[in-house]
DNA sequence: CAGTATGACTTTTATTATAAAAAACACATA
DNA sequence: TATGTGTTTTTTATAATAAAAGTCATACTG
C-alpha cells in the first residue's frame, strides 16, 4: 500500500479516504505505538519552523522510540494532514500543528505488573478453595485483562505450583491447601534462616543496622501500648521480614518473597483468634532475633529465627484449619 | 447444524457430504478428541452384536472420557457411516465396524514436558549468549511446537529470572551471565545445606542410608581408576546431588533443582580444564559429606558440604571466564 | 565513492476470530 | 421424580492477521 507516497505522495487523497475513516474495526493489533509516536513527532514539530527541514527517518525513530516502519506510517499521515511536505528524503514543516491534529488515545488500563497483586488477592480474600476450576474466559473479564495475557500469568504462576493445567484443558488453582501450607512455610524458613545468618556477618557500617535498629524501637513502642493497638502488628511484622530478605540480593529468592509475604501478610490479617497474645509474642521473637543480631551471635538469632518461623508456621496451619471448620 | 439429526437423522445424506469430504480445513482448534473418541466407540461397537442397544450418551460420554457433544458427534456420524441407527434414545447396533470406519489420528508431537529439557539444552549446547533475543517464531519453528505454547513456557522461565519480556515486545535470554551464576550458586547452596541438614536428622531404617553407602562405595571404586576414567564422575556427581536432595519433599524445591542440577551438569561437562584433579577433588568432598552424614555429625556434614559447593561454584565461574575468552 | 537514507520487502509479534469441546439449560420421556 | 435428549451458551485451543520490527538492495549526497 505504501507504493502510493513513494512518489506522488502529495497526491494520495485516496489513501487519506481508506485511512483516516476506517471505523474501530478488527484491528489483529492495537496502534496505540504508532498514535503515541505520532503525537511525539507532533511535538516535536511544533519546535520547528515552518519551512525547516525534518532529520532522517532513523533519526526519528530514535526520537519517538519506535521503529521506522512506524516513522513512516506517521510521516505518511502527517502528509495527508498537510502538516508537511514529504518527498524522498525532502521533508519540510508546512504549518504548525493544531491541537486538533493530535491522535487520541486509548484510555489506559492497569499496568499488567498489578495482575499478580490482584489475582492473590482475590484468592486469598475470597479464600477460593484449592482445586477450583480456573476459567480464563471468567478471569480475563474479571480483571479486565487479555485472555492470552492470563494464560501466560497462569503459565507462570503454575512454577510456583499455585495453579496447574487440568488434564482436558484449561486450569484448577491447586491453592491453599495443607501441604502447600505446610511447604511454603518451611521453604521460607530455609530462605529467611540463611538471611538471618548473612545479616549477622555483615559489617557495622551497613544500613541494615540503624534499619534494625529503628525496628527494635517500633517494637518496643507497641510492646508498650500492645493492649489497644495490637492490630498494627501487622504492618510492622512485614516491614521485618522484608529487612531481614533484604540484605539477600538474590533473583530467585526475590521472586519468591513477593508471593510469600503476600500469602503470610493475608492470612495473619484474617486469623483473629488469640491476634493479641499472637502478635505479643511475635513481638518478643523479634525482639530477641534483632538483640542476637545486633549481639553479632549469628547462633542465637538463627535459634531465635527457627522458633519464630515455627511460630508463625503453626499460626498459618491454624488458620487453615479455622477456614475448613467455618 | 444438529438440528438435522434430531428426527430425519436416516435421511441426513447432505451432511455427510459436507464432513466427510472437508478438506484438512482452517481448523480453530484440533478435532483429535473427537477422532480418539469415535475410534474408542468403535471399540465399544465391536464388543456387541448388530441389534443390541447402545447405552445412554451420558455413559457413552463416561465411557470416551469427553463430553456428551463429542459424543453426539460420533454418534452422528456412526449413523452417517450405517454403523448405527440412531433416532433419539434408540441407538442400534446395523453391523460390526470394519478397520476402514477408523479414524486416522495425527502423528503424535513430542511431549510438551519435554519442552524444558529441549530448551535448557539448547541453551547451554550452544552456549547462547546472554541478552540474546529470543524469538518465538523461531523457537517454534526449531521445537516444533505452537508459537503460544512457547509463550506460556517463556512466561514461566521468566518466573527463574532465566527469561525476561523485552520492553518492546517478545523476549530476551537474561542467561548465563555472572551474576547469573553466582546468585544460582548461592541458592543452589541455600537449598542443598538445608537437605543436608534434613539427612542427617532421618531415622536409620531411612532408604538414604543404603543409598548413600552405595554411593560412597561408587566414589571409592571410581577414585581408584580415577586417571583412566576421571569422566565419569559427572554422572556420579548429578547421583549424589540428586539423592541428597531427594529427601527434601518441597514442590518449591524441586521446580528448582531441575533447572539447577541441567545447569550444572552442562557447565561441567564443557569445562574440560583440570576435569581430572578437579573431579579427583570432588571425589574427595563427596567422601567429607557422605562419611560425616554416615557418623550423624550434622556439623561436620554442613561444613564439608559448604566447601563443596564453594568448589563448584568457584568451577562454574570459571567456566564461564574461560568461555569468555575463548 | 564511502557512507548513509530511503523504498520495498520479509519476518515477527500482539491480538482477534473462530472451530471444537465443554457446560448449562430446557424439555421430554419413562 | 429421575434420567436422557435436544438445544443453546460458554470456554478453550488454535489459526488468522494487522501492526511493528527488521532486512536488504538501491539511490542519493557530501
Amino acid at each position: 500500500m505504501f507504493f502510493i507516497f513513494s512518489n506522488i505522495a502529495c497526491e494520495s487523497g485516496d489513501f487519506i479516504a481508506t485511512d483516516l475513516l476506517r471505523k474501530v474495526s478488527n484491528l489483529a493489533r492495537s496502534d496505540t505505538r504508532f498514535r503515541e509516536a505520532y503525537n511525539r513527532l507532533l511535538d516535536y514539530c511544533e519546535t520547528l519552523q515552518p519551512g525547516d527541514a525534518l532529520p532522517a527517518e532513523n533519526e526519528l525513530s530514535a526520537l519517538a522510540n519506535v521503529s521506522r516502519t512506524v516513522v513512516r506510517r506517521c510521516l505518511a499521515r502527517l502528509e495527508d494532514c498537510e502538516v508537511i511536505l514529504w518527498q524522498g528524503r525532502e521533508k519540510r514543516i508546512l504549518r504548525k500543528p493544531a491541537s486538533a491534529d493530535r491522535l487520541e488515545l486509548p484510555t489506559t488500563r492497569a499496568p499488567a505488573d498489578d495482575l499478580e497483586q490482584r489475582f492473590l488477592d482475590w484468592i486469598l480474600k475470597f479464600d477460593v478453595p484449592a482445586e477450583t476450576p480456573l476459567s480464563v474466559a471468567e478471569l480475563s473479564r474479571m480483571f479486565d485483562v487479555p485472555q492470552h495475557e492470563l494464560k501466560e500469568f497462569l503459565a507462570g504462576l503454575s512454577r510456583f505450583g499455585l495453579v496447574a493445567r487440568r488434564p482436558r484443558g484449561g486450569w484448577i488453582l491447586r491453592g491453599f491447601t495443607r501441604d502447600f501450607a505446610i511447604e511454603l512455610s518451611e521453604f521460607r524458613s530455609v530462605l529467611e534462616i540463611d538471611a538471618i545468618r548473612k545479616v549477622a556477618d555483615l559489617p557495622v557500617d551497613h544500613p541494615i543496622w540503624p534499619t534494625l535498629e529503628d525496628l527494635r524501637m517500633q517494637h518496643l513502642d507497641l510492646k508498650a501500648r500492645i493492649d489497644s493497638d495490637y492490630h498494627e502488628f501487622s504492618k510492622i511484622d512485614e516491614t521485618f521480614h522484608q529487612a531481614i530478605n533484604s540484605v539477600v540480593r538474590n533473583r530467585f529468592v526475590e521472586e519468591f518473597q513477593k508471593v510469600i509475604s503476600l500469602i503470610f501478610h493475608y492470612h495473619y490479617l484474617w486469623n483473629k483468634a488469640d491476634e493479641k497474645d499472637r502478635n505479643a509474642a511475635a513481638i518478643e521473637e523479634h525482639l530477641a532475633i534483632v538483640e542476637a543480631l545486633e549481639a553479632r551471635d549469628a547462633d542465637a538469632a538463627c535459634r531465635a529465627a527457627v522458633k519464630h518461623l515455627k511460630t508463625s508456621k503453626t499460626t498459618l496451619l491454624s488458620s487453615l484449619r479455622h477456614h475448613d471448620l467455618g
